[in-house]
DNA sequence: AGCACGCCGACT
DNA sequence: GTCGGCGTGCTC
């Protein structure tokens, strides 16, 4: 079709809606033209909606007469610059999802209603010249004033009202009193915090492996990859911080993204306290307008750094430096609904972009980074020691099969658990499994109580007076009896964290425990202050899921014991053993990070596994490299690729005729260098009430699939089939399940 | 996704 | 008679 011209402008805009493609509209003459990268109103069926422009042109494919006008234009400069716009497009066309919901998950909630791009002025306290001049004398009768008075007293260019409502002894008539005495007022302030003139703490000295490091890191000043591989305790975090801070002195910005279970309140004041620059963090606890605010400094320029889990990536910079992807290998850098992106790999090709250094680093890096370094498409740079007087912690095996063990629990274990106890130590006992036990079960026909809505068997709680099925929250009573032989002996089979903590509480009576899982850390903050209390030496067991296995400091714990091992040995997910080395090496690395050396035991009923022992004996990088042969000799990543279409419906039927249709749609389009493995069922095919399956594209080539995927998901909407069910495309999977 | 249109079952 | 069920079509 030739694309028709007009005397008036027409402007290409991104739609949030899940449509693929730009939405094209005529400028009304009254209005100026928008700049690419501003929002505006436009008329989209029946209803008003927020776009962006993403070009100002004369022609469309569309006829003109069947363009309409847009309604207002609402920014008068770019809401999003020309680099961001082209990174959002690449993610549109490399993830195969709408524009219009990229750069809807790229705005802010409150960009993406329409409200204005300005930072909301700060309603601001500070002591008036007559508050200054007070002594603390006048306060004698009335201390909260004066406590209040000496707060302010210490911040000359005031206080936001909002943090102060956060400061102890905060009170809201106290505040007022001074207010009408005529000691404090208030005031609007737009635009940033003057900077608090502290300054930073010093940084300590860094090792050998640290400061070469960081010599080869900062001399980059374009865009190359680095993976940092650094075993934990070797101190990344130091490198990182020097590296941030030569990159500020330039006068430029660094983006630093960390995984969810990782930005914590420790971290954050480690960076606020180390670095002269304002911070801004992004994460999951901000609300709409706090998040715009940090949004906007980003982009002003007002923070040199910003600090921020996944979606931090696409944080606009005004003059970026530098990006650093720590734990570059955890999982919850890929988005696993909507716009199924990894902030990797974003971060990687942003990188490039912006033709600026980019640190992948973690002591367990994903195969993917590890190949890349291996081939020296990466710099490879490898910190072995540990930092200060940590030593390596020695791992051993527990063959658990001959034993007799005590919930869960083998009396090589537990003997060890009393030895560290003895000599003064902290111990850890790891355990990726909620609940009390994991099945109840019928003693006498083995029926095991099951999810009503998935696949699965249901998890017992609260010592077993409770099911939990952990797929779809479902809850209800345990049966009295078997639903299958009426047999009244039901027995709990397996152990949870619950179970394990109840069984220690038997086994070292009068020893200080903590559980740490979802159940028990529910509130804000109080993962926070059960981990303070740890490392003040007032809890002696530790009993924890993945949350205990990543970032967290215990200079006392001397031993880690993984209660099972087994997890991932025979997965039908490919990358179950990787993420299970990774998990063994991180909760491993929380011992002996003090003076103490640390010891590491775990359970296993495949003591011969050659994959688990080589993880045991030589380590994760051994292990990873062995990994990678496997999957060369099997072609999956990284040494092929891989796209997954999901689809899922409460019609069991429905997903696979689904899916095999798709899968007929690809074979007619004929195109070379891409398999179909499928259909198949979802590992575990019903979930939540619905079942669920899979058609799993892999290519030795990356190009091949992606000429595939251009034609053939436009073939696949148009199915009639797909209106029955809920379906989706995963570029580069991590969870095949 | 939304939203409207359109064609068949049980009810104020 | 109509209120409303969800199949189908459309959005520059």
């Amino acid at each position: 079709m030739n694309p028709r011209k007009t005397t008036s402008l027409i402007l290409r805009v991104a739609v949030p809606a899940p449509l693929r493609g730009y939405f094209d509209y005529l400028l009304p003459e009254h209005l100026p033209a928008p700049q690419p990268g501003a929002r505006v109103r436009i008329p989209f069926g029946r209803r008003q909606l927020v776009g962006v422009v993403f070009k100002v042109g004369n022609e469309s494919e569309v006829e003109t007469k069947r363009l309409r006008p847009l309604t207002s234009i609402i920014d008068d400069t770019p809401i999003l610059d020309e680099p961001m716009r082209e990174l959002l497009s690449w993610m549109a066309s490399y993830y195969h999802h709408p524009i219009g919901e990229v750069v809807a998950t790229a705005l802010p909630v409150r960009l993406r209603k329409g409200e204005a791009a300005e930072r909301k002025p700060q309603v601001v306290l500070r002591l008036t010249a007559q508050g200054i001049e007070c002594t603390p004398e006048q306060f004698k009768r009335a201390p909260r004033q004066g406590q209040m008075w000496q707060t302010l007293l210490q911040q000359p260019d005031g206080i936001n009202i909002e943090s102060l409502r956060e400061t102890p002894g905060y009170n809201a008539a106290v505040l007022s009193r001074l207010e009408s005495a005529g000691l404090a007022e208030r005031f609007n302030r737009q635009g940033p915090a003057p900077a608090s003139g502290a300054r930073p703490a010093p940084a300590p000295e860094l090792n050998q492996e640290q400061a070469a490091a960081v010599a080869a890191l900062s001399v980059q000043s374009a865009f190359k990859c680095s993976l940092l591989e650094g075993v934990t305790g070797s101190g990344k975090t130091e490198v990182y911080l020097a590296l941030v801070e030569k990159v500020l002195a330039t006068g430029r910005q660094a983006l630093v993204l960390v995984p969810e279970i990782g930005l914590t309140p420790q971290l954050i004041s480690r960076f606020n306290q180390r670095l002269s620059s304002r911070l801004a963090v992004l994460h999951s606890g901000l609300n709409d307008s706090e998040r715009l605010d940090a949004w906007l400094a980003a982009r002003a320029g007002e923070a040199g750094v910003v600090l921020g889990t996944r979606s931090a990536v696409l944080t606009p910079l005004h003059r970026p430096g530098l990006i650093i992807i720590d734990e570059e290998h955890d999982a919850s850098y890929k988005q696993q609904d909507g716009l199924r992106y990894s902030a990797r790999d974003v971060a990687v090709r942003r990188a490039q972009q912006h033709n600026i250094p980019i640190i992948l680093g973690s002591a367990t890096p994903a195969l993917e980074s590890l190949q890349n370094a291996l081939t020296g498409r990466y710099q490879h740079l490898r910190l072995h020691s540990r930092a200060g007087a940590a030593q390596k912690p020695v791992m051993r095996l527990i063959d658990v099969r001959a034993q007799t063990l005590t919930e869960g629990l083998s009396p090589a274990l537990v003997g060890s658990v009393q030895t560290h106890l003895d000599a003064g130590g902290q111990v850890l006992l790891f355990l990726n499994r909620r609940g009390y036990a994991p099945a109840l079960v019928c003693h006498d026909c083995g029926w095991v109580a099951p999810c009503d809505r998935c696949d699965t068997g249901m998890t017992l709680h609260r010592g077993g007076r409770h099911l939990c099925c952990h797929h779809c929250g479902a809850q209800r009573l345990p049966p009295r009896a078997c639903d299958n032989c009426g047999g009244q002996e039901l027995l709990a089979v397996g152990e949870g964290t619950e179970r394990i903590a109840a069984a220690l509480r038997g086994l070292f009576p009068g020893v200080p425990m903590a559980r740490f899982d979802r159940d028990t850390l529910t509130r804000k903050g109080s993962m926070e202050a059960r981990l303070q209390e740890v490392r003040e030496g007032k809890v002696r067991l530790l009993v924890g899921t993945q949350m205990l296995a990543k970032g967290h400091d215990f200079p006392d714990l001397s031993l880690v014991g993984v209660v099972n091992s087994d997890h991932g040995l025979f997965s039908a997910d490919f990358r179950a053993l990787e993420r299970m080395a990774q998990l063994v090496t991180q909760v491993a690395g929380r011992a002996g990070r003090g003076q103490r050396a640390g010891e590491v035991l775990l359970q296993t009923r495949h003591p011969d596994h050659p994959l688990l022992r080589l993880l045991i004996s030589e380590g994760y990088h051994p292990f990873a490299q062995a990994t990678l042969a496997e999957r060369e000799a099997s072609g999956l990543p990284p040494f092929g690729h891989l796209a997954l279409l999901q689809a899922e419906s409460p019609q069991p039927a429905a997903p696979p005729a689904f899916l095999d249709a798709a899968a007929q749609a690809a074979y007619d389009l004929n195109l070379p260098g891409v398999e179909l493995w499928g259909p198949i069922p979802a590992p575990m095919e019903r979930r939540a009430g619905r079942t669920r399956g899979h058609l799993l594209l892999r290519a030795q080539k990356r190009s091949a699939l992606h000429q595939l995927l251009h034609v053939w998901i436009p073939v696949i909407e148009k199915l009639p089939l797909a209106r029955r069910v809920r379906w989706a495309i995963d570029i580069d999977p991590q969870d095949l399940i």
